[in-house]
DNA sequence: ACCGAAGTGGAGGGAAGTCGTCCACTAGCT
DNA sequence: AGCTAGTGGACGACTTCCCTCCACTTCGGT
């Protein structure tokens, strides 16, 4: 999706195919999968009828979208792999780097309609395991380094963070569950007192909840 | 909402009311403040007319939910301060069982929608108010017993909650990614490893991310 | 310069899904 | 037994989104 077109395409077409994608990884991170394909367009800068042009359908948009999220994602890991010795350093560097990376989108992809959508796919499917080999290397060697608690696996990671970046629709209930109660456990150790990493920025109090306004 | 009737209500007619806000609970929790008010009908055993003769609207529905919600979740906390003497414990408490009796909604009502309904009721707010209060106090307390880390404040864990048992829709950017960027470094604290609480079930493996199916 | 192919945008037909009303009918209360 | 509150679900109006279609623009080679 991201290497083999039959044609070389134009260059402008090629400009606009890849504002596409940048447009719809941050609008499905932001708004799942299901928003309108003229809001992607708009904010791309092209018209519905280039959208369509380039990807057939919806679920065409949405696999393009999940391949090139996996592919950053995996190269990151990849390039920290290499350049970070500790894997508790490289895991932490990993979480970190995901949020602000927008990983979001990539695990966040698990929403029901885009799991049904990329479920299928071969060629995501494999992206997707290269990507929890790599998480599964760092989460032994922090285990083996003595950093990370070794009750944890790299599913708890995976779910954990892609339930706290987006949501977890409830499905499998029993899976659903435990990984819930499981999350709450280890952001309740997190919680507690002792000499942990500092957070950034300042305390968020109950009024900070408040000025929670409109856009549209 | 559920005190005071004008006409004291017949006594099917009340069972049926209690099923709607029940069932609307359930699924407004599992799907968000957006699903066909029919589906709520039936799962509460009921036609959508009766429905509608009870809550004019979707909005009314909403907010009785959240009313409904918001006092379960006060009582509850009010119960357990009473009982419990330690601060962080209480904390813990409140938070596994907000979980459990999902909490969920209640905090995930902030979903936008929800959000705008809600925002406007006044006695929502005093409400939501009323329990801030309280796990305030928990949030105070736990830090003065040392069990809490001093850099949190109520309205992270709120966030921190809300978001991790249902997705917290970006919406003021500034606010929101700082509240990601806490949470994140709450949690990798309570990944890191320590004499913590043990975590429950078994470590959730990359495999068991797979058997996520249907049901529709 | 020029021209043909590649690319573009957005109007609009049509499908899908919701809402909330309406009313014939049922079941509590007295 | 009778009156009235309560019930359910069929239904028409409406909204929303999808994707096609085609007149028009732009690219890029000669």
């Amino acid at each position: 999706m991201t290497a083999d077109p039959e044609t070389p395409l134009r260059a402008d077409a090629r400009r606009n195919r890849d504002q596409i994608l940048a447009a719809a990884r941050t609008i499905f991170a932001a708004s799942g999968p299901e928003v309108p394909m003229e809001e992607i367009a708009r904010a791309a800068g092209v018209g519905v009828g280039t959208l369509y042009r380039r990807f057939p359908d919806r679920d065409a948009l949405v696999r393009a979208v999940a391949m090139d999220n996996f592919e950053r994602v995996l190269i990151d890991a990849r390039a920290i792999a290499a350049e970070e010795t500790s894997s508790w350093r490289a895991l932490e560097r990993l979480l970190r780097q995901s949020v602000e990376l927008q990983l979001v989108v990539q695990l966040a992809m698990v929403s029901h309609r885009a799991l049904v959508i990329l479920k299928g796919d071969p060629e995501v499917r494999r992206l997707r395991d290269e990507i929890l080999v790599v998480l599964d290397d760092f989460v032994r060697g922090a285990q083996a380094e003595g950093k990370l608690r070794p009750d944890v696996g790299a599913g708890d990671i995976a779910i954990l963070f892609a339930t706290l970046l987006r949501q977890m629709r409830a499905k499998v209930p029993e899976v659903a569950e435990m990984a819930a109660r499981r999350c709450v456990g280890i952001m309740i150790d997190g919680l507690s007192a002792r000499p942990g990493t500092a957070l950034p920025g300042r305390p968020i109090t109950a009024e900070d909840l408040d000025p929670v306004d409109e856009h549209s």
